[in-house]
RNA sequence: GGGGCGGUAGUUCAGCAUGGUGUAGAACGCCGGCCUGUCACGUCGGAGGUCGCGGGUUCAAGUCCCGUCCGCCCCGCCA
């Protein structure tokens, strides 16, 4: 029987009798005297074998290999002062063997159950071998940390009144959103139930139902292309309470931020600033901020109103707008990184970058402006000698998609985002509705639950563009975290937001029609929010990816290589179901 | 669907631009010997390769060309 972890023994046990069982880390083999590094995920505690002391114990401990799994019984000893190894919590003592055991022994690993030792391993080997990184301390650290972090959010809300209420995996296939992973019914064939894409209507129910505060740590599934951060398969930590007001979700929601932060010892800074839709696009060119730089884009056409030179004049004349960004010691910029940050610029559809390098006198990409022209507008975004000025035009949302991503783009490559800082903001005041010019018509930008702003209702639909929601995101060193919204609790309200993004009513009757039922039996005023979990903890982990906060993520094609999944099924299975392969890709 | 980077020993990589450089190298790991205070032990010796896969060009392909598969990043997509 195991006495003692890997991780809990002190000078204080010297004497003791103990057995300790775990991996073997390393050996060190000095030939009548053989040491042990055993390894479990509390720690590491020296074993000493002695060919003198305990001849059968050293036997053993000479052809046990890295991974064996062996228990290790015997005498805990103080170390001479000498012998201390201060790396590790336990290097004060050691464990003399008398006697170990091979419990189970192993192959040696694809690779190095260590960090900081050599390059890492590639990804790809690291996911075929998932249990075996999971035994490194990188991992070890981000799920530990995910736990405490789980534990901390159930205290929380707890201690707030809230329930954690599951609610159904196996639901029903709605449109809007993403794609759905859909289950097929044996029961039913040629039926199907949807993974939840999340709870969202189930804890609107919930509140019509009188439980009044909710939260639930819950799984949900999207069938769309991975990234980073995005998983098929992802937790969000979902809320809503009833009576609520931005204010309240917000009140809520930042303490709680705070005390997760401090898991990792780190302060936050509340209240979180909060920032409109409209003058986050204006200011970063982005809804997602990343608040940890300055940088921001600069209105310049005030003063170009009488320009002629032609890519300035034609935006204008356009209705478009011309805005700049000033880059610190940006003017020490060689052609080839214009040429590349141009390139950037780019991709969002704009036609052409000009920079100003402010060294002695300006050089510019775009002389014709004159020496007085770019001197103004060098001053109008704040740039200094030594600085770059990038200056773009066009309309107004390629000018601020380009401005906004050669923002961030320049920040990675000076490393101006400080990884120390941790800067939350709000982003209030989201449009209702955009135009989705491929299908040609409205869609909701948060979801079609989201209450319009009450001064807003009357151009639902007159102006669906200019219908500001009461959604807000929180956002988190650039990257969106959280989403949510008040939400429509009136039945005539939900069916008029139904109608602009031009859902039918025989088919918002078919989908919805059991919210819209239970709209009218007393439905409480009701809002909330839903935190990216698995982002949170990959950011207050240091980490740039959620793979490393999940214990098994998949590939961004979205497979696993360790269980080679999805997989075909067999023709049995097919049958009963009630299913067809029609074909498959390359045959 | 599109763009970019990568795939060579168990692992991480070099070699590829400009085809021939003796048997495709290095480090770590692995195997064996020696070593009584190591803790990334040391030291001596050794084994280990479908250069992702298929086709093509060539006297000759890890290296050039075409196709394809896999991993990663980004765009689209993700209410």
């Amino acid at each position: 029987m195991r006495t003692h972890t890997c991780g809990e023994l002190r000078p204080e046990h010297a004497g003791a009798r103990v057995t300790l069982m775990g991996w073997v880390h390393r050996r060190r083999d000095l030939g009548p005297l053989t040491f042990l590094d055993l390894r479990d995920r509390y720690g590491i505690t020296q074993i000493v074998c002695d060919e003198q002391r305990a001849p059968e114990a050293h036997a053993v401990a000479k052809q046990v290999r890295n991974e064996y799994v062996i228990a290790v019984t015997g005498t805990v000893v103080r170390r001479v002062p000498e012998t201390v190894n201060p790396k590790i919590a336990t290097g004060e003592i050691e464990v003399v063997a008398e006697r170990v055991i091979v419990l189970n022994p192993a192959k040696t690993p694809p690779f190095p159950i260590e960090d900081e030792r050599g390059s890492p391993p590639s990804e790809e080997v690291r996911l075929k071998y998932r249990y075996l990184d999971l035994r490194r301390p990188r991992l070890q650290r981000n799920l530990i940390l995910r736990h405490r972090a789980a534990l901390a959010v159930r205290q929380y809300f707890d201690r707030h009144g809230f329930l954690e209420i599951e609610t159904p995996m196996l639901i029903k296939s709605t449109p809007e959103g993403a794609r759905d992973f859909i289950v097929p019914s044996r029961l039913h064939p040629g039926k199907f139930y949807a993974l939840p894409q999340s709870p969202q209507l189930f804890k609107q129910l919930l509140m019509v139902a009188g439980f009044d505060r909710y939260f639930q740590i819950v799984r949900c599934f999207r069938d769309e292309d991975l990234r980073a951060d995005r998983q098929p398969e992802f937790t969000q930590i979902d809320v809503e309470m009833s009576f609520a007001t931005p204010e309240m979700i917000f009140a809520l929601i930042e303490p709680l931020i705070e005390e997760l932060c401090l898991l990792v010892g780190r302060e936050v800074v509340r209240p979180f600033p909060r920032l409109p839709f409209a003058e986050a696009i204006e200011r970063y060119g982005t809804d997602k901020p990343d608040l940890r730089f300055g940088m921001e884009l600069v209105d310049v056409s005030p003063w170009l109103q009488d320009v002629e030179f032609v890519p300035y004049r034609r935006a204008l004349d356009g209705g478009g707008v011309i805005k700049g960004i000033a880059v610190r010691g940006g003017a020490k910029y060689s052609r080839k990184r214009l040429d590349e940050l141009a390139a950037v610029a780019r991709r969002t559809g704009l036609s052409g970058l000009t920079w100003v390098k402010l060294g002695d006198g300006e050089v510019a990409s775009a002389p014709a402006l004159g020496p007085a022209r770019l001197e103004a507008l060098a001053r109008a975004v704040g740039a200094e000698r030594g600085d770059l000025v990038l200056i773009a035009a066009g309309p107004r949302t390629v000018v601020n998609q380009a401005l906004g991503l050669l923002r961030v783009e320049i920040a990675r490559r000076e490393g101006l985002a400080d990884g120390g800082q941790f800067r939350f903001v709000w982003i209030t005041d989201f449009p209702m509705f955009e135009w989705e010019a491929s299908e040609q018509r409205w869609s909701a930008v948060h979801h079609p639950f989201t209450s319009p702003r009450d001064e807003d209702v009357d151009r639902l639909e007159t102006d669906p563009a200019s219908v500001r929601a009461k959604a807000y995101d929180l956002v988190l060193n650039g990257v969106e975290i959280g989403g949510g919204s008040i939400r429509i609790h009136r039945r005539d309200v939900q069916q008029r937001v139904f109608r602009v993004i031009g859902l039918g009513e025989e088919e918002a009757r078919q989908k919805f029609g059991f919210l819209l039922d239970a709209f009218e039996y007393g439905a409480p005023p009701h809002g909330g929010i839903a935190l990216g979990f698995d982002r949170l903890i990959m950011l207050l982990a240091g980490e740039t990816s959620i793979r490393e906060v999940i214990a098994f993520p998949k590939t961004a094609s979205a497979t696993d290589l360790m269980l080679d999944s999805p997989s075909e099924v067999s023709p049995a299975q097919l049958e009963e179901l009630g299913l067809a392969i029609i074909s498959r890709r390359g045959e």
